[in-house]
Order: C-alpha cells, then structure tokens, then sequence
DNA sequence: CTGAAAGCGCTTACAG
DNA sequence: CTGAAAGCGCTTACAG
C-alpha cells in the first residue's frame, strides 16, 4: 500500500510464496496446480496487481493495441470510418489508439513514428494523402521498417502508397455520376466547392466530375471553382466568395458533405434558397446530411464499412505478397438541396 | 535488412562504433563529442533505427502517451470534447489515445485497466459515470493503485468520482436556465425525450429542468416523459412514441442536441412542423445545431474548453491534495427551432 | 507442474 | 565525455 511503488509480479509470487515464473503462468491462465493459482489470484487481487505491459511487450508477449492515424475525429467523415474500426476492433478484444493529424503531413509521420516505437502490431492510416514527394519518401521511410519489422499496414483512401492493403473509395467515379445525375436535372452551369489541390481525394472527385460535364459538352469554368479547407468553415467561406463573384451556377457541387453543410448556412445567411434558387450537392454521405433542411444531395460513401474492411485487411494476414486493394462504390442519392430546372 | 528482426540500439551503437550509453546519449540529446554523435546519427538514420518505446517506457523514460476514454467518438458531443483535449495534448507534445466504451461500463473499467498496464502518465474520462454501485467499486478499485502510483486522472462531466480532478458542466442550473427561457415563451405543457435513467446527466438535466417548472408551478406529466438511448435514432424513436402517445406538448425538450436532432427528424417525417406545430429544444450546442434549419434552441456548454480543461488540469501538478473541481455553466441559445406561444 | 535463469531493449547512476 | 554494468518487469525455453 506504498503511495509510490508500483505493484509488480514480483511482488505478487512472494505474497504468495511461489516463483516468478508460477505467478506468470497463472496470471495468464496456463497449467498451474489450482492450489497455487488460487493463491496467486488472491494475491494479486489483494495487492491490486495490474502486469506492466511495457514488460510484457518487451519480453515478447503481443500487443494488442492498434493504432489510427486520420486527419481529424471531429469530422463527421472521419469519425464514422473510425466507428467501423473500432467495431472489427472491440470485436477482437483489440484497444485502438486513435490519433488526429490535423491536416499537418509532418504529424502524420510522428504519429507513425511512435506506433513503430510502441510496436503496435498495425497502423491504419485513414485519409487522403497528400501530393508531396518529400513527405511520401519520408513517410515512406517510416513504414518500409516497420512492415519488415512484420508490422501490418492498410490504409482508406490514398492510393499509391507502398505496397500496403487499401480501401479506396470511388471518389472519381462516385464524381462522375453525380455528374451525370446533376445533368440529368437539368443543371448546365456549375460550380465546385473544392478543398486544397495536395489532397489527393480532391484531384479524383474534381477530375471525375469535371471530365463528365466534358463529356456532356459542359465546361467548368476556371472561376466556378472555389477552393477552401475541407471544413464546414472552408465550405462557408468558399461560397460566400462564389456569391461575391457572381457566379451564374444553377448548381454547386461540394468536394465534400461538410463542406456542403456551410455552403448551405452561407446561402442562408444570404437569404438565398436551396433548392429553389441554387441547387447544392455533396459527397460522402455523413450521416447527419439526411436530418438537414432540404435533405442534401450526395455520393453515398459505405463510410463505416469503410473502416471495419481496413481493420479486417489489417487483421488478416496477406498470404499472397501483393497488396490487396478493395474498392467501394458510391451512390448518389438525389435528396431535397438539388432542383430540377427546367432547359 | 533482414526483413524479421527489429534493429535495436546495439546495431546502431555497433555501427557507429561506440558504447551503447553513447549511442543512448547521442540519440537523446545529450551532451556528448560532436564527432561519435554525428556517426550515431548517420548509423541511426542508415538503419533506419526507432527506439522501442516499450523497453524506453521500462528502463524509466517518462511515457508521452496519455489515454482518453469517452463513450462514443461517433458522436459530435465527444468528438468536440476530444478535440478540444486533442488541442492541449498537441501543445504539449503529447500522443492521445483515444477509446470509445460504446456506454458499457464493464469495457471502460476495461479501457482504465489497460492504460494502466501501459502506464499512461494520465487518464481522462470523459462522460456521464453510471449510476451502479458495483461498477462504481470495480471503477475505484482500477483507479486508485493507479493514483497511487502516480498517475494523473481527470473527468468531465461526472461527479463524486473518487477524489480526482474534474470538469463539471452545470447541467441542473442550464436545464433549469433552459425551463426558465421556455416558460417565457409562454409554454406550459412540456414532454422530455430522457436518456437511460442510469447516466447521472440525466438525472442532473431531468432534474433541473422538472424542479424549476414546479417553482413556476408547472407540472411534467410522467407520460409526458419519454426514454431512449442517447443517439440521433433514439431521439426518433422516442419522438415517435410522444406522439403516438398524443401528448399535448406544446415543447419537447431533448436532454442532449444529438436527441433533438433524431426528434426533429421524427416529427418532419409526421409531416409536423418545427417550431409551429411543437417547440424543440436541446443540450450542448454541439457545432452542427446552428446549421440545422430551422437552427437548434439549446443549452451551449464550451465542449472544446471542457476537453482543454480536463487536459490542463491533468498536466499540471496537483500541489494542496484536495481535488480541484472547474465548474463550467451552460448558457440558454434561443434559435428558431422555438416558438413564442400566445397564453 | 515448478523454479532458476536468461533475455527482451533501453536508461542511468557509477566509475574512469 | 565515455564505457561497463545494473536494473526496469515481465515471459519462456530449459532443467528438474
């Protein structure tokens, strides 16, 4: 009951008067005559004995603390992907370390840094890369030891990174078909609520929804394109600068949901309607965006199996030495921010 | 590059060809010839070397890792919370691990047990605790040794918690703040959409709100009072059965914002209109409510400061024993989701 | 089944 | 400043 110490195995054989190794083998449930491990138990439950896992880890025992790195859990997306991690994970009496990089690339890789240092047996990076050769080789330079050292690695949403499990949302042709759905209502004039050109993601969603209006003979103009963080901020502000342009878009497309969600409050503000007086659409389909008034338009991203199929990739050993690489669709769901307008 | 085992400082120490103290102390900063510390440092880079955290944590290096536990990341509430945790931790260099208990007791006991095994230097709670004697013990038993032996804990939002440090919203004077603002409006007839009976919040919101309606002489009729888990769906469902239950309610007051939203989405669906069919109102503030339309009336608790607080006060050395207790109010946040109602 | 001992990979007094 | 050595708290062959 020493205020300082703490209570170690050691501590818990002499109380018990067996050895370090019995006490051991009882804690951890192998064969040991029940009469001792009764007193073992007893003891260790006496003492309030809890193993120091940084001993445990050491001496070779696994570890079961996976870690996440994603850009940022207060984000709706994020935080759903996370939930499907965390389910596969509490289902394999796994603890998940959860950790936000803000956005900052440089974090990124401290973070992985420290999980090679814990020995977590696997890293998840989730989220966008960015489009920096600098931070992919240093990146890179992270987890090439830590994948021989057998560390398991899978990612959501960056293509090209090393040779690891990824899933990868259809992010250019979830685009496209919205698109072709905007189109299909009739929308002819568009603008794009973009995040910052270094996310990978971004390039996907702008490119496939930009080469689908090429197809239709529609051009996106250079100046309806509005480019602000991927924040509900961001969204807010990306569309009070549309508005302050003049843009003549019946429609305006939102890289992301959360985006969409403040270029809705800036419309407001502005006394403008949705749908009736511009149509707005979104992707990933965070699960708030079905309570919203109108209900917003998106590309319906599996967010949640998501993270539960990277968590599995994870967990499962890849026999075959290619990477696996799962691809999951979206859909686009026509809800009440968009219009149709008549030609 | 063996594709198996771990380099370990003696390879970096071998390489450079100096003693496993120099090769300790060059990597750590410490004064040592410029000359061996640069052949540690090229040695440490070429083997791409990171030191194993688990044997550093062992041999007596302080741990930067500090665990945060919450009931659900998915939901806004925490995530902004965590955030606001995530935030200090950052300016203090330190690596946050985030758990999510799902609101079952047995795994946050488990969560305690577990960062106490890795010997986090600090553990925060972060949550309503539960009403269960048992769990109460089990929880006491995991965070005393761990006090003990040194350990910081801090809570947020819950109360008689051992005698650790803690953040405590006021959420019997906001809900009666809350009671006091609706019955301005004029209303008189009021239902309640309850989470579970077991969450101390509960009984603080339920409380406040119910004891300050009888101070105006306004009674809440105990089927006027509905319970439901504390999500988005159980704020549905409990709508869904206010209403079939034909309460003339003239406001609903839901004990969290994420249940207010899942009750404005049940009345949408019955085609009822807020505020001019029924007046809603929740608690929070959680970021989204302003954005919703119409905008959330609510009780607005700083969530991201009371993560801030939690960590600061974690971080910072507890010097007179008594436990220090930040109480943080709620203010009332009139928006349109709220009708006047002619007496 | 049980115990003595080696070893996991570091850090840090303790000598030099 | 540098090195040899002890020690952190476990687990696990290796003998008995």
């Amino acid at each position: 009951m020493q205020p300082r110490a703490h209570v170690t195995l050691e501590d818990v054989a002499r109380a018990a008067d067996v050895s370090l190794a019995t006490a051991s083998r009882a804690l951890n449930g192998m064969r040991v005559t029940p009469q001792l491990r009764d007193r073992v138990l007893a003891a260790a439950e006496k003492l309030a004995y809890t193993p120091n896992a940084h001993a445990r880890a050491l001496a070779g025992a696994s570890d079961r603390t996976v870690g996440v790195i994603c850009h940022d859990v207060t984000d709706p997306y994020f935080a759903a992907i996370a939930g499907g991690v965390m389910r596969v994970a509490g289902d394999n009496d796994l603890l998940v370390m959860l950790a936000s990089t803000f956005r900052d690339p440089e974090r990124e890789i401290a973070y992985v840094s420290m999980l090679r240092a814990e020995r977590a047996p696997a890293i998840l990076l989730i989220g966008s890369g960015f489009e920096d050769a600098r931070w992919e080789r240093a990146l890179e330079a992270e987890l090439k030891p830590y994948l021989d050292g057998g560390g398991r690695v899978a990612v959501v949403s960056r293509h090209r990174s090393l040779k690891v499990d990824s899933v990868l949302p259809e992010n250019k042709a979830g685009a496209a078909a919205m698109a072709r759905a905007l189109l299909d209502l009739g929308h002819r004039r568009f603008a794009v609520l973009s995040g910052p050109r270094a996310l990978t993601t971004v390039a996907d969603r702008l490119g496939g929804f930009r080469e689908e209006l090429a197809r239709a003979g529609v051009a996106l103009d250079p100046a309806d394109i509005v480019e602000g963080p991927f924040t509900r901020d961001g969204g807010y502000g990306a569309m009070s600068e549309l508005l302050s342009r003049g843009s003549a878009a019946t429609c305006v497309f939102a890289l992301t949901d959360v985006m969409a969600i403040g270029a809705c409050a800036a419309l407001r503000d502005q006394g403008l309607s949705v749908p009736d007086d511009i149509s707005v659409a979104g992707f990933d389909d965070i699960p708030i965006v079905r309570d919203l008034t109108p209900a917003l338009t998106t590309v319906a991203l599996p967010l949640q199996r998501l993270g539960e199929k990277a968590m599995e990739l994870a967990l499962t050993e890849n026999n075959g030495r290619r990477r696996r690489l799962l691809r999951m669709g979206g859909e686009v769901v026509l809800r009440g921010s968009t219009a149709k307008v008549g030609s």
